[in-house]
DNA sequence: TTGACATTCAATCAACTGATTGATTATATT
DNA sequence: AATATAATCAATCAGTTGATTGAATGTCAA
C-alpha cells in the first residue's frame, strides 16, 4: 500500500528489470496460484507450467527442480509479505499506539484483500516444519516480524501509552498469539479483536486515545 | 486426561470391541503418524499400509478409497480431541475461571505432550478448505470448542468474575484468538500468556484470584 | 465335510509425476 | 555470413501412486 522500509533481503526480488527475471516472477506466481488453489498437496509442475503457459521442460530451465522452485517462491512471498501493508492508520500522536493500529489495518487488508496470502503463508509455514530451506525464510520472516512487534510494545511501555504493570515480553508474546490467531480464523471480528486490544493495552491515563472516530470502508 | 462429558457424536469411535473395529483403528492410527511426520503432501496409502504392517490390499478392504480413510481420521482425531484434556486446575470457586485455566491446560497439555495432535489438527484444518466432508468435522469441533468458550464468557461476566465493561462476544472473540495463536506458534510462552489473559479478563474486585500457587511442571 | 462369508496378500494396471533429451528458434557477437 | 548463447518445446523415461483382481487362508454354521 504505502511506502514502507524494505529490509536488506527482500529488495532484489520485487523490481526485476530483465527478461528472465520477469519469466521467473510469471512462473512463481503460476506456483503460487496453484497452492493457493491446491496447497502444497496438491502442487504439481506441470500445472504451474500450464498456468503460466510454458512447456514443463521451459520451467525446469528455470527452476532445475521442483524444489528450487518452492525455494524461491518462499523467497517471493517473504519479499511480498514486507512489502504490501493496509492503509496507515490516522495518526494519533502516539508512535506505538500508531504501529499497532498498522498491525491491525495490514491484518484487515490481508484479510479482505490478500486471502491468497495468508492461506500460502500458512502452507509455507507448514511444509517449513519438514522443509529446513524453506523453514529459514519463514524464520526470517517471523522475526521481522517479531522484531517490529517488540519495538512498538518497547516503545509503547516506555512513553506510557501502554499499561506499565505487565512486562513488555508477556505483552509481546499475547500480542503475537492473537495476531497469529487473527490470521488462521480468518479474520472476521477483527474490529472486536482490535477494540479489546487497545482497551487492555493502553495505559488507563491514555484512554482518550482509544477510539478512532470511523472504521475505514 | 480426567473424564469429561462426550458429545454424542465422538463415543462409538472411541471404544472398539470387535476384531474389525481395531483394524481399522489400527489403520487410523498408521495414517494420522504419517500425516503428522509428512503431512497430507507425503500422505501415500502405501506408507500407512506399510506402518499397519498390512499390505495395500488389506487397507483398501476397510478403506475402499484414500478419501474414505481421510474422513475416517477427520471423525477419529475429532472424538480424540474432544477426550484429551490437560489435569484440572485446582478451583478457584468460580466455574469461568475453573474453565478459563482448564482451557490453558489443554492448551499446555497439547503442546507438551500431543505435539503430533495439533500438527495433524492444523493439516486437517488447511485441508477442509478444499474438501467439504473433512470441513464438516473440521466445523463440528470448532463449533464444540467455541460453544464452550461462550458459555464460559457468559458466566464469568454474569457472575462478575470477568470484567464486565467489554461486550461477552468481544470477549469471546479475542479468547479464540488467542488460543487459536497459541496452537500453532507452538505455545513457548503460554505460561506469560496465560498471566496477561487473567489480568486483562479478570474484574479488578476478583484480582485475588488472579495467580495460583505454583505451575505444574 | 461342505459351503458361505470375512480377511489377507502377491501381482498387476492405468494414470500420474518429476525430470531429461535432442531438436528448433531467436538473438546477439564477431 | 558464421558462430555462440539463451530460450522453448515435443517426446520420452523411470519411478510413483491409487486402486483392482483373483487366489489363498481362516472361521463358523449347516
Amino acid at each position: 500500500m504505502d511506502q514502507f522500509p524494505l529490509p536488506d533481503w527482500c529488495r532484489a526480488l520485487l523490481d526485476p528489470q530483465d527478461e528472465h527475471g520477469k519469466r521467473r516472477q510469471l512462473l512463481l506466481q503460476a506456483a503460487f496460484d496453484v497452492i493457493a488453489e491446491a496447497g502444497f498437496e496438491g502442487l504439481r509442475t506441470r500445472s504451474v507450467a500450464a498456468r503460466a503457459g510454458v512447456n514443463i521442460a521451459t520451467l525446469h530451465y528455470y527452476f532445475p527442480t521442483k524444489q528450487d522452485l518452492i525455494e524461491g517462491l518462499a523467497q517471493f512471498i517473504g519479499a511480498k509479505f514486507v512489502s504490501i501493508h493496509g492503509p496507515r492508520p490516522r495518526p494519533s500522536g502516539h508512535p506505538a499506539l500508531d504501529r499497532l493500529r498498522q498491525e491491525f489495518s495490514d491484518a484487515r487488508y490481508y484479510v479482505a484483500h490478500e486471502p491468497k496470502m495468508l492461506l500460502v503463508m500458512q502452507e509455507f509455514a507448514m511444509r517449513g516444519k519438514r522443509d529446513p530451506m524453506v523453514q529459514k525464510v519463514v524464520d526470517q520472516m517471523h522475526f521481522y516480524w517479531r522484531q517490529g512487534l517488540e519495538q512498538m510494545v518497547l516503545d509503547g511501555v516506555a512513553s506510557g501509552i501502554f499499561r506499565t504493570d505487565i512486562p513488555p515480553q508477556e505483552l509481546l508474546a499475547i500480542l503475537m498469539s492473537i495476531f497469529s490467531g487473527i490470521a488462521i480464523t480468518g479474520g472476521d471480528r477483527i474490529g472486536e479483536i482490535e477494540r479489546v486490544t487497545e482497551t487492555w493495552i493502553l495505559s488507563s491515563k491514555s484512554r482518550k486515545h482509544s477510539r478512532r472516530t470511523g472504521a475505514k470502508k
